[in-house]
Formats: C-alpha cells, sequence, structure tokens
DNA sequence: TTGATATGCAAGCAGCGGCTTGCCTACCAT
DNA sequence: ATGGTAGGCAAGCCGCTGCTTGCATATCAA
C-alpha cells in the first residue's frame, strides 16, 4: 500500500496522469508511446510499468484486464486525503 | 527551490504542517516540543530544522524573524498546484 | 504449433533523502 | 564580558527509490 503523498512525488507519475487524465484507459504501451511523443521521455518499459504500479497502490489509477492488454484509468478520489488534510487550504481555493 | 510534491513526501513535515495548522507562528523549539508531546517524534532538532527549511523552500511555510527568534507560518497557498492540476480532482471534491 | 504481442517478476546498481553529530553564529540577560 | 538561549552550517552514514537488465508468463493470429 503506498501513499498518495509518495505516488505524487514523481515528475513521470503525475506525467503519466496528466496523460491519464487527457485520455483515460490507455495501455501500458500506449503510455509508453505518449509520453515519449509529448514529453521526450527515454524510460523502459519497465520503468513505466513500475510507476504504474506505485500510482495504483495508491488507488490513484484503476486497472481492467481485458485479453493480453490491461487499461488505465485515473482516479482522483485519493487526492482528497491532501485536500482535506489542511482545511485552510479549501478555503484558498474556493 | 523546492517542489510543493516532494515537500509533503514525509509524514513528519506533514505532522509540521498540521501543528501550525493548529497553532500558527510558532518557534523551531516550540515545534519540536509539541511533535514529541502529540506524536511521540523523537527527532533532533536539527532534523525539524532541514524539515522546516524543505517546507519554507517549497513555499509552505513563511517564516519571520524577531530578536533570535524565527516564527513559522503555515501558507496552503502552494497545495493549489496539486488540487490545479488534475481538475477532474476538484469535481469530485465540491 | 509457431511466432509475435502485452505484460509481469526479480535482481542489481546508482543516486538521493532523512537523520545524526559536531561545531559555529547571533541575540539577550545579568 | 559571561553564560545561556535560539538557530544555522556541513559532513557523514544508511536506507529507500527509480531505473535498467534479463528472463518468464499469458494471449492472440496464422
Amino acid at each position: 500500500m503506498v501513499d498518495v503523498f509518495r505516488a505524487l512525488d514523481d515528475e513521470t507519475r503525475r506525467l503519466i496522469l496528466d496523460d491519464l487524465s487527457a485520455r483515460d484507459g490507455q495501455t501500458l504501451f500506449e503510455i509508453c508511446t505518449t509520453l515519449a511523443m509529448r514529453h521526450g521521455l527515454t524510460l523502459t518499459r519497465q520503468a513505466i510499468s513500475q510507476h504504474l504500479g506505485v500510482l495504483e497502490s495508491a488507488g490513484l489509477v484503476v486497472t481492467e484486464r481485458r485479453g493480453r492488454s490491461k487499461f488505465h484509468y485515473f482516479n482522483p478520489g485519493p487526492l482528497a486525503q491532501i485536500t482535506g488534510r489542511w482545511p485552510s487550504s479549501k478555503r484558498s481555493e474556493q
């Protein structure tokens, strides 16, 4: 079980959430190519896979397996742990 | 300059923000004793000082020096970088 | 079945981060 | 000036983390 705060403490993982937020339900290879295209990321497939594992363990990404493909969906729910911890931050947003 | 996400990726630093959120304008020694009392933290003064340095570098803590004392104030402003990055999280909060 | 596609597991390495230790500077009271 | 208080600087250690590499598993097409 990974902390939401730790999961977000990595620019690559945040970029993955960006990409999933823009186009949900991508597969691992799709995410790899998207990251390479849009941000010049030159990471291995395994690196991205491990990042996705962290995000999934933190509940920020939910997966669905069909055949030999695994689709990843962005789940913003756990982000409430951040905004809910320091109520004054909510005030400053509204 | 430290990232907001990295600054939050540490339970001690989050506890410091909790304490400052509860009672603002504390000094380093006050924060040390508060953490020790309320959470059983047995960290050195330097450790807390370094944590405060990270929080200040991330803009989450603002300081004011008077005499030989330095007062720390919680600034929730940078938290908007988190809630503002993935708009769907805002929706799920309201 | 054979080959190609899509993903998973595990070991190993390098770098960073948190913590301690030791010493130093600045301010205040007596 | 002296002693005590509040904080800062820097080096060093250790554990964790991100990344690679190599191999293995599972699914689909021909």
